[in-house]
DNA sequence: TAAAAATACTCCATAGGTATTTTAT
DNA sequence: ATAAAATACCTATGGAGTATTTTTA
């Protein structure tokens, strides 16, 4: 930069506080103590500083010492530096120890309604100062979000693999059965697929995610079955089923969200479907402290959770 | 200080200034030839910034260059203070070549009446940002002031030798015979101390620095009369002298002072008696800048007026 | 004459340079 | 294969120490 080389005349962060605590203490014997230097050492700086900005900044024999007109109009913009410096530092230490800062995430619905609230309770005791942002987002949007740098952090399910993402696993998201608990079938634990063979079922319509999941697994199953309503909404799905209209089939982390006390789910087998839901950030990014230290909140969360939701991914999961 | 004690995670201002560079090039070799350093001394400087302030503050391979959260988070901490930093310096710098700051001048009314409007007015033409601040004083409050800081130059009389002050002469200021300009007393060149004796005069009250120099020369010349009045001021006495109440005894300053254009002077010998008017400075104290500036332009001043009022200090003068 | 700043000299830590290696596209 | 950053190694400057001299009240 420019500004250094003709820096001749500007006195570094050393100087500066050398010549404020030589003007504090009033002897150069003092100040060194104080600067933790010997006395000809800052005796020396002094005289580099004068020689450097071409004025005297003290008038002094062995007896006396004090600020010439120029120390005196000196003082005050040193002091004011040294402060600013020291406040600029803090603020960046807090940023670095992640008190600081700004968290943006980008999630599904579903994981932001479970996952996230218990997570940034408990984030917030402990870093109240750090900003917290979330978009609500499916799927590809959420991959896109941590791609291009609008959020540190995406909750979703794997990106593409060789994109420029990093995946790790945090919870098992299995697709279930979801039926009235007053339903016969929730008599059992478990059920075939072929169960929607022989019930009116509505759905999730085609462009949604879980929707090829639970395609996918009427194929392996071999079950061709008209579903009598498609749905944009998981909460429409739980309107229909709770109105008695059909069943359905959901994923455990959509149907917590719903958190309907009239609904019940029980396993799917032959196949057992699940996908996994996890963090997504960039590979070639770092991130910030702050969002470090919330990653590690939502490895707790997430284990909190595992009694009641969780798995660990499995041979034959789609993931 | 102690502020240094703990700094090991603070940069100094070649740090931030490396810092600085190489995001704004976004290359190392680029930022290093900017800094007018080696890729590989900025290298290792941005390992080290990033070492002690415990964080990243790029993303980089061989291919790309970016700014971390935490390196995004300091450059507009970073750039403030080397804002801060340049505007300092400047201002400091136009402090230190006298474009900046206050000169305080205590003067004799009669030196404040001659003596500085022309230089107040050129040096006002080169310094137009420095202000200054003028006390009119008489003899030791002139002396007081600059021997304790209230003013940086002082203008009047020698001061006491062994004081702290140092003492550059600038006028000869003669003490002269005044009266009318159609006094017969006019028509000769000079008159000796015992004009006072023939006529009727009024003079300077005692406690005045002139009065003591007139009663000296009375004095010496063995002239014993009585004035018809004391003044306090000068003004006064000009007013009864061209009153043609009686004729008077000042300096040329003061009379100068008064500026009167029916008033006539005349030397006075036998003896002659003048005094010393010039700068008085304190000699510890080292002057600002634009004092010193002020100073050049008033010996400057003091020479032009030499030939209507000054004189080289002369054997015998009262100084 | 005593106390404090300035000087003289010596030393070493660090910032910088050159040559080379590693790495990612 | 190429271009850029990182590493290795060396050098030299300037900041700091100890011992001593100078200065002034």
């Amino acid at each position: 930069m420019e500004q250094f080389s003709s820096m001749q005349s500007r006195l570094n962060l050393q100087q500066l506080s050398a010549f404020l605590t030589l003007a504090d203490t009033g002897s150069f014997g003092d100040a060194a103590e104080a600067l933790g230097v010997s006395q000809p050492a800052l005796s020396r700086t002094i005289q580099q500083i004068e020689g450097k900005l071409g004025t005297r900044l003290f008038d002094r024999d062995t007896r006396k010492l004090r600020l010439t007109p120029a120390g005196e109009r000196l003082e005050p913009l040193a002091r004011r530096l040294m402060n600013e410096y020291q406040e600029v530092f803090a603020e960046f230490d807090d940023f670095v120890a992640g008190r600081q800062g700004v968290v943006r995430i980008a999630a599904f619905p579903s994981v932001a309604a479970l996952l996230l609230p218990g997570t940034i309770v408990s984030f917030r005791e402990r870093q109240p100062d750090v900003r917290i942002q979330i978009w609500e987002d499916v799927g590809r949007p959420v991959h896109k979000a941590v791609l291009e740098g609008r959020a540190d952090i995406g909750l979703s399910t794997p990106p593409p693999i060789s994109s420029d993402l990093r995946y790790r696993p945090l919870l098992r998201d299995e697709v279930v059965l979801v039926c009235r608990n007053d339903d016969m079938l929730a008599h059992r634990e478990e059920h075939d697929w072929s169960v929607f063979a022989t019930r009116a079922f509505v759905i999730l319509s085609p462009e949604t995610g879980l929707r090829a999941m639970i395609d996918g697994a009427m194929d392996e199953a071999g079950v061709a079955a008209e579903p009598l309503f498609n749905c944009k909404q998981p909460t429409t799905i739980g309107s229909l089923v709770n109105a008695g209209l059909g069943i359905s089939a959901l994923s455990r982390l959509t149907l917590a969200q719903l958190d309907s006390p009239t609904l019940a789910y029980r396993k799917l087998r032959n196949p057992t479907v699940a996908r996994s839901i996890g963090v997504v950030t960039h590979a070639a990014r770092s991130l910030s402290p702050a969002a470090k230290l919330f990653l590690k909140e939502l490895d707790a969360q997430a284990k909190l959770l595992a009694p009641s939701i969780n798995g660990q991914p499995q041979p034959g999961d789609v993931l």
